[in-house]
DNA sequence: GAAGATTGACGATTCAATCTTC
DNA sequence: GAAGATTGAATCGTCAATCTTC
């Protein structure tokens, strides 16, 4: 499984390109949080929006959750389609503004929140069991450094 | 910027999750990947299939390149679309097995892989530069201890 | 004119169904 | 029937108009 983008085939075993394992790796665990989610009917997407949404004291303005997500906006009003239409989300008008419209969770979309949360509750205690607590610490170190 | 599933606002500075936060560094690590490939016209998924084509000595079957880059056929059905549109791959009839389409990379085809490894490698450097080599370390161990 | 939301188009990916060839 | 490839539909993301309202 030699993947480097400079590999020609005859020189094995290189330096192990760091940035592409922390690629492969970052992408093997979104599949398996995608798994875990998709247990209770739930996308990453979906249950982003909805933890958004379950920790917000009042209904969000679509453009709110679009810069809460760090997303575009026009991704946040296919999402709600998509959340509404499971039911698990409603769109309401503001009244203050009536160029805004605000996203509201429903009793059923508090619900699948929680069994995701504890889905996802399950996976990060495995992450921290699998990983030595030094390693954590250089884990954090390294990932702070990347994020200039 | 607390986007843990749990947090509910009023406790703040949590045991910052180790999964997001990977999560996330790779993300944005990602992007600034795709960043440096569209310079030379190239995005990541295109610049992978470009690379598995460059380093096999001949035309490969699809269904080849989706066993390589790990993922299903008609997701290279339909890569090698969009890359025929732009020239830099050729669909090849295989004489031996009318089942079985290749794909050849074509002059330009060659010629923009390089120019992407070249920026790829660029990353690669600073990455390699960010990150103590003890952290490096750490990283690696903690990444292959998640790929159980 | 600028802000909020939507629409249409496209890239990347998956799945299920289909067609041709073995 | 199974393997190779394609097609159609879905999700998730982007960008470039567009429409309504401020």
């Amino acid at each position: 499984m030699n993947n480097s983008p400079t590999s020609k085939g005859g020189t094995a075993a290189p330096v192990e390109t760091s940035l592409f394992s922390l690629l492969h790796a970052a992408k093997a665990l979104e599949e398996r949080l995608e798994a875990k989610l998709s247990e209770v009917g739930l996308s990453g997407a979906k249950f982003s929006a909805l933890t958004v949404l379950a920790n917000a004291a009042d209904p969000l303005a679509l453009s709110e959750m679009a810069e809460r997500q760090s997303c575009v906006r026009s991704n946040i009003t296919q999402l709600v389609d998509r959340l509404e239409a499971d039911g698990l989300v409603r769109r309401v008008a503001d009244p203050t503004d009536r160029r805004s419209i605000r996203a509201a969770i429903t009793p059923l979309g508090r619900e699948r929140q929680r069994a995701g949360a504890k889905r996802v509750n399950e996976l990060q205690r495995e992450f921290a069991e699998a990983i030595s607590a030094q390693d954590q610490q250089a884990l954090r170190r390294a990932l702070t450094a990347l994020g200039d």
